[in-house]
DNA sequence: AAGTATCCATTTA
DNA sequence: TAAATGGATACTT
């Protein structure tokens, strides 16, 4: 299997597309290929070039800090249950607003496990496209990010977000 | 500002 | 199946 390119203005991010939809997507510079083991060879070119064209869409709309209107099926499957619950209440954010570890835990109804969710963040598989890089530490901290912070601080910007 | 405590999920034995 | 580790934290001093 092979992860497509994705021309933005941005630069050109990675896609990796399982039969599903999107799996894992990854940053211009993001050396680390993930070693997916996915198989799309079910899924017709057809398909494959809509969702990525999809994708393309979605990630121009989201570096414009515009709310995603339209996104290519996201696969989950990789993931967890419980990751599955952030990464969903974290698709729930709104484009310019930042939430806190905590508030993403509690939204789950889990809110200790603000750490866990931290860590789902990080191993979440397709950033900006599920805004993890909206979820800050308490006080409006930095915190970190998979793609390195640079990509945050900039992302956070274009949304008119302002953190420490 | 720094240190400590806490808690959940994930990973490893 | 159980125990140990880690973490993009939160809270207290």
């Amino acid at each position: 299997m092979k992860a497509i390119p994705v021309e933005t203005s941005a630069g050109t991010f990675r896609a990796t597309f399982s039969e599903r939809g999107l799996a894992r997507l990854n940053f211009p510079c993001a050396d680390i290929s993930a070693p997916l083991t996915v198989d799309n060879s079910s899924v017709p070119e057809k398909v494959l070039v809509r969702w990525k064209k999809l994708t393309q869409a979605a990630l121009e709309d989201a570096l414009h800090g515009r709310h995603l209107a339209m996104l290519p099926p996201l696969d989950f499957q990789n993931g967890t249950d419980f990751q599955r619950d952030v990464w969903n209440a974290l698709r729930s954010i709104p484009a310019g607003c930042t939430r806190s570890y905590a508030e993403i835990a509690r939204a789950i109804g889990k809110p200790n496990a603000f750490r866990a969710v931290g860590q789902a963040c990080g191993a979440n598989p397709i950033p900006v496209l599920v805004p993890c890089h909206r979820v800050l530490a308490a006080h409006r901290k930095l915190g970190g990010f998979s793609g390195g912070l640079d990509w945050k601080k900039r992302l956070l910007a274009s949304e008119g977000v302002e953190a420490a």
